[in-house]
DNA sequence: CGGCTTTGACCCGCGC
DNA sequence: GCGCGGGTCAAAGCCG
């Protein structure tokens, strides 16, 4: 599993959004902001082609999962079982599953990607002093995840980590 | 009233 | 086998 580590500061000019970077540190100048505005995700990665030889449905899913693909291994997140008693267990049909973190500097760590979260836990870390938020798109079908913590060397950071692949185009509608 | 938070309990993998 | 760390569930409350 691979994580991307974006770290974003107001102090560096030398900002620009990835149009076909590497992918690797972005410097973005940026004050408030929302993820949606600088990340033109979707031209960011468009067709990876790995992304689409892992035979994804419908979409084009969202950068954030591309950028993972990219990393070489395509991950497929079935839940498998959107019928009653799924429980848990279902989960073994997870594969790998592509991780993204994004470290931002920011006041408050509700960033808003453009996408309909619903928190379903929190969690004290061993390793830091502070809480960890984990949220679910709330797309009906959608599994993916995200988790949300201040980083715990600089608090004024907050790191968000996206997980899995939206199995739809934009926000939720 | 419906959807989202909150929060403690529960579950699971892993190391000892 | 047990305990710990980390992730998730779900009941109840909150808020629009």
């Amino acid at each position: 599993m691979k994580v991307q580590l974006i770290s974003m500061d107001k102090q560096n000019p030398n900002a620009n959004i990835p149009g076909d970077t590497p992918m690797s540190e972005y410097t973005v100048p940026e004050t408030n902001f929302e993820v949606s505005d600088f990340f033109e995700l979707d031209d960011w990665i468009e067709e990876d082609p790995a992304f689409v030889e892992s035979g994804e449905p419908q979409n084009p899913g969202y950068t954030v999962n591309e950028v993972a693909n990219s990393s070489g291994n395509s991950s497929v997140y079935l839940e498998g079982d959107s019928s009653s008693g799924g429980s848990r267990r279902e989960k073994k049909e997870l594969k790998e599953l592509d991780k993204v973190a994004f470290k931002t500097k920011s006041e408050i760590e509700i960033l808003d990607d453009g996408f309909k979260w619903r928190k379903y836990g929190k969690k004290m870390v061993k390793n830091s002093p502070n809480p960890r938020n984990y949220y679910k798109c709330s797309v009906e079908g959608c599994t993916v995840k995200k988790r949300v913590e201040r980083d715990k060397d600089d608090q004024r950071y907050v790191v968000t980590t996206y997980e899995g692949i939206h199995n739809h185009q934009g926000p939720q509608l």
